[in-house]
DNA sequence: ATCTATTCCTGGCTGC
DNA sequence: TGCAGCCAGGAATAGA
């Protein structure tokens, strides 16, 4: 699944093969992915390519190509349509194709950046120590689902939650601002270096998840805990636990994540 | 503010 | 072998 790694990957794989390319034709199989019409992008050209949180912006000399991956979805250049093309972009040299098997992903074009991408929170990869603790401190809730939070924090996505919070040693389910600064410092550490870490080997591929040149990232194995239930856990061999929290199954080590 | 449940979708898995 | 049933999950949404 497209989480923060994934998606700068994508992004840093496909700008040198999309910017200063003019978009000369859009085809659009899924109404689904593509809501809205995107003729509007037709004659524009690819200023430069962004990622905001999990979004990848094209960034067009007029208005603002949104792509998100969802789940499956993937954005290839130079690639051949195949059945789960749900978009393609004809560019003045090349094409870029959108495929997505399971359609949560979602393509918009925009005259102005739409209103789910000004709602994301901070980049988790890039939010500084002292605004992470001021947020967190403030906050009731349980630490997994508000990192989940895309207004809160933007980028962590399931599998990056989890390793995080082994990383530093948190219970999915202690709550957030009764963490301390200690413990603060450990996760806020763990994040940016568990998305370093996956960046670097471009992302993991768990079923689907290839970059702009079709290339599949290392990371996954590197995984601790993230879909190693029941193995053991790479610190104190306590069997990997799987547990369910806010509906997303939650991987986490009994012993080393105490509550 | 916070929580739960539901919805979108379909490949891949389990169990009979 | 075939098929029904269920699960995976990002994010929006409704309702408590």
């Amino acid at each position: 699944m497209p989480e923060l790694p994934e998606v700068e990957t994508v992004v840093r794989t496909l700008r040198p093969r999309v910017v200063g390319r003019r978009i000369q034709a859009v085809r659009a199989m899924s109404r689904f992915v593509a809501p809205q019409p995107l003729d509007g992008v037709v004659g524009r050209t690819i200023l430069t390519v962004e990622r905001a949180a999990k979004h990848i912006l094209l960034v067009l000399d007029a208005g603002f190509l949104c792509i998100h991956l969802g789940m499956t979805g993937t954005l290839r250049a130079g690639a051949e349509p195949g059945p789960y093309t749900r978009a393609v972009f004809q560019l003045d040299q090349g094409v870029l194709i959108y495929d997505d098997p399971r359609q949560f992903g979602r393509i918009e074009y925009a005259l102005e950046i739409p209103p789910r991408v000004r709602r994301l929170g901070p980049d988790a990869h890039q939010i500084p120590f002292e605004e992470f603790w001021k947020k967190l401190a403030a906050r009731r809730g349980r630490i997994k689902p508000l990192l989940l939070d895309q207004r809160f924090l933007g980028g962590l996505g399931n599998i990056y939650t989890d390793e995080a919070l082994f990383r530093a040693r948190i219970h999915p389910l202690a709550v957030a601002g009764r963490l301390g600064r200690r413990r603060a410092l450990r996760l806020h550490t763990a994040i940016v270096e568990v998305l370093g870490e996956a960046i670097e080997l471009g992302g993991s591929s768990i079923s689907d998840y290839v970059d702009a040149e079709g290339r599949a990232g290392t990371f996954q194995i590197r995984h601790r805990v993230y879909g190693r239930t029941g193995e053991p856990c790479v610190v104190c061999r306590t069997p990997v636990r799987r547990i369910l929290v806010a509906q997303r199954g939650t991987h986490y080590c009994p012993r080393c994540q105490r509550p």
